[in-house]
DNA sequence: GGACGGTGAAACTTCAGGTTGCCTC
DNA sequence: GAAGTTTCACCGTCC
């Protein structure tokens, strides 16, 4: 089928959804990143000449989903006003949703994404355009794989409204690499090799401390058995994994084997898991992951954050963390020198693969701590590239790592580290500093409402106590102020 | 002559996603 | 590897 689309910029991809608009279509555009989605929505919506006072609404909301909107609500909420929206993991979930059922009611006409929406959601569109089908991964700049592409062209067509879809993709010069690639290429496997190790450590201890089984023969044997192994196919290869993970999760301390003089796991001993092993694996955590804090754990006992902080933010789980670009190097080397000695992760040489890695999570890190310093949302999008919706993502695997570091501190009997870790566990939940610490503790007072009564002088909560409701009142409002004053007792 | 502003090309920077736990001093 | 952003030199205009 030929459709003929107007020239009317030099920019395709405008062109098409320009004319998307004008048959009164839908469209979703994924794009490779999420400056991309959010540059095509914007260029997009600068053209589009919608006017409605429904999106204007819808407008606001997004606006106004933080109590202090950031550059990148600003520029969500003027692109929706035209009908246009882009999605991506920097939203923020009310952002999120606000986008998508604005787009079933047919309020939102295009979408520009990165692959989520692809995924997890089912809202399909007459037109699904993929702009890039490159994106950057570990070795530089590479196709995206088959399945993914079948994802994004497989929201074409709404099943009940349309008789037809488009799926269109962009192919610059290499349309001949993308027809065999994409559309004669098959799918690729659903698992992938790579990623095996972490997931098989979690099954694996989680399969002994629940007594499932018991034996290395008996794991083996459960292996075979499962769909995944089937995938993985190389069971030998499987086996050498499968010790090699029985005897690092011995070696960390997670499992005992019945003779615990013999070194290496016999394929009839009995396995188990120890107290702290099944611990581990009732907090769903990568037994790396245990294994990293509880080392670093038992190194200090430092009532410093950016140790811990640290901690946190070199694990499996923290990735991928904010990428240091060489305008963080300054800083990211200010802080090494700042805190040298006192690290729990030590500084790699240069030439070391994992230099990189480390010079991340130091930023990742640093994040953290301005965070804790009070820094806006603004600020941070501003200073480390971070939006709204990864902030608290990172935010939400940080409270539940060091959640589970304080668990594992306690059976550790590492009471001090385990304190330190319970006011940092508080301080990363609200981004605010300790001397706020009494005044969260009252419902209805985040940091932003903390602070402002802290530097009226009321520090505590005697000191909501002292003052009257009146002068509460000025500061934080009516409601509040009766609240909390109701709740200081 | 100098402050200001627009333009374009070169240099530089950055690059997807989302599941887990809960009362504990 | 390539899109997006910033920087900077260059030119024209207005006062």
């Amino acid at each position: 089928m030929r459709v003929k689309i107007s020239k009317e910029t030099a920019n395709d991809v405008l062109n098409l959804a320009l004319d998307t608009l004008r048959i009164g279509k839908q469209a979703l555009i994924f794009a490779g990143t999420k400056q991309g989605a959010e540059k095509t929505a914007e260029e997009i919506s600068k053209k589009a000449k919608t006017n409605d006072a429904e999106l204007d609404k819808l407008s606001l909301q997004v606006l106004q989903s933080l109590s202090k909107p950031t550059k990148q609500c600003e520029r969500l909420a003027s692109c929706v006003k035209k009908g246009i929206a882009f999605h991506h993991s920097g939203l923020t979930h009310q952002q999120r949703a606000a986008v998508e059922t604005g787009f079933r009611e047919g309020k939102i006409r295009i979408i520009c994404s990165t692959p989520t929406l692809a995924a997890g959601l089912d809202l399909p569109a007459y037109r699904s355009i993929i702009r890039d089908l490159k994106r950057y991964g570990n070795y530089g700049m590479d196709w995206i794989p088959v399945l993914e592409y079948l994802q994004m062209s497989g929201r074409a067509g709404r099943p009940k409204f349309d008789t037809e879809g488009q799926a269109i993709a962009f192919a610059g010069n290499d349309s001949d690499e993308i027809y065999k690639r994409y559309i004669l290429g098959k799918p690729e496997s659903i698992h992938s090799k790579l990623a095996v190790e972490p997931v098989l450590r979690t099954a694996l201890l989680s399969l002994i401390s629940t007594k499932f089984i018991t034996t290395q023969n008996a794991i083996m044997d459960f292996f075979s058995k499962t769909f995944w192994a089937h995938q993985y196919g190389d069971m030998k290869n499987l086996g050498l994994t499968v010790s090699k993970i029985l005897r690092q999760l011995e070696e960390w301390g997670f499992i005992t084997s019945m003779e615990e003089f013999r070194s290496a796991l016999d394929e009839d001993e009995k396995i188990n898991a120890t107290a702290i092993g099944k611990r581990v694996s009732e907090l769903y955590l990568d037994p790396l992951t245990a294994h990293h804090l509880i080392q670093c754990m038992q190194k200090t006992e430092t009532d410093e954050t950016f140790p811990y902080l640290q901690m946190i933010s070199s694990t499996l789980e923290m990735r991928p963390a904010l990428r240091a670009g060489t305008r963080d190097h300054d800083n990211i080397q200010e802080l090494l020198t700042k805190n040298e000695g006192k690290l729990l992760i030590e500084e790699p040489s240069p030439f070391d693969d994992e230099y990189g890695e480390f010079i991340n999570s130091m930023k990742t890190a640093w994040f953290f701590q301005e965070w804790i310093e009070e820094k806006d949302e603004d600020y941070l999008l501003e200073k480390f590239r971070v939006r709204p919706g990864e902030i608290h993502s990172k935010l939400e695997i940080a409270d539940w790592l060091l959640y589970s570091a304080i668990e594992l501190g306690r059976m550790l009997l590492l009471r001090n580290t385990c304190r330190q870790l319970m006011k940092l566990r508080l301080r990363v939940k609200y981004g605010a500093k300790e001397e706020l610490m009494q005044l969260l503790k009252l419902k209805g007072i985040g940091r932003a409402r903390a602070r402002r009564l802290f530097s009226h002088g009321i520090k505590d909560l005697a000191g909501i106590r002292k003052e009257g409701v009146q002068k509460l009142s000025e500061i934080v409002g009516s409601k509040i102020a009766e609240d909390i004053k109701k709740q200081a007792g």
